[in-house]
DNA sequence: TGAATGATGCGCT
DNA sequence: GCGCATCATTCAT
């Protein structure tokens, strides 16, 4: 049941299209997150596309293994994995099941539930950063494999898309940086430091 | 303002 | 063992 706010979750139809289209469509989403302390929300503003066991930098690109095989599963769950031996990334599956392809969340404007983030302090850059965002919001491989369709983790359209995207490659690879897959809200001081301002002045 | 680096643990070869 | 879809800090310009 829908509250009356007129609350629209994106449906599992959503992710199950081209991973490109939804990682665009992503930026100006609500990620929403019940916490233990309450609701936490926060406006996506960059976004990046891992496409198939083509793409040298998909965690896939080697087959499935125990780590990865949500992103084989079907579209519309949430693939958490853990990195650099502190951090935590979080990622939606896309595309039809069989096919592993994902959206990681690069970065978001906090919205809802500020006091309860887990940060020494909330504000435009608090979540400017997959593994400040996951932090921040208390996810971790818990929550690995959750239906994004569910109440618990889910995304929602409150009519706040970017009025102009910029693209350039992805953030922090060693393989697979021609492919310009990283999308982001030119208009948010949110957007991750990292060649922020590279693809911007062209 | 930007480049280099250390922290830290797990998955995979 | 090595490398990693990161980040905060340090040091150099």
């Amino acid at each position: 049941m829908m509250p009356a706010t007129g609350l629209k979750k994106l449906p599992r139809d959503f992710y199950d299209r081209p991973t490109l289209i939804v990682a665009r469509e992503l930026l100006g989403m609500r990620l929403c997150f019940c916490s233990d302390g309450g609701m936490l929300s926060a406006r996506i503003v960059e976004t990046e596309a891992y496409i198939g066991e083509d793409d040298e930098a998909c965690h896939a690109a080697r087959g499935m293994t125990a780590r990865n095989k949500v992103m084989f599963g079907a579209p519309g769950f949430a693939y958490v994995y853990f990195i650099y031996g502190m951090y935590h990334c979080l990622n939606f599956v896309t595309e039809r099941e069989g096919y592993p392809a994902a959206v990681l969340i690069r970065a978001a404007e906090p919205c809802d539930g500020r006091a309860l983030m887990l940060a020494p302090k909330v504000d435009r850059r608090t979540l400017s950063g997959p593994g400040k965002l996951t932090r921040a919001f208390g996810l971790d491989r818990k929550h690995n494999g959750l239906s994004l369709i569910d109440d618990r983790l889910f995304v929602a359209d409150y009519d706040e898309s970017p009025k102009s995207i910029g693209c350039s490659p992805r953030v922090g690879l060693s393989k697979g940086t021609e492919q310009e897959w990283r999308f982001f809200d030119l208009e948010s001081d949110s957007v991750s430091q990292y060649r922020e301002a590279k693809r911007i002045t062209l």
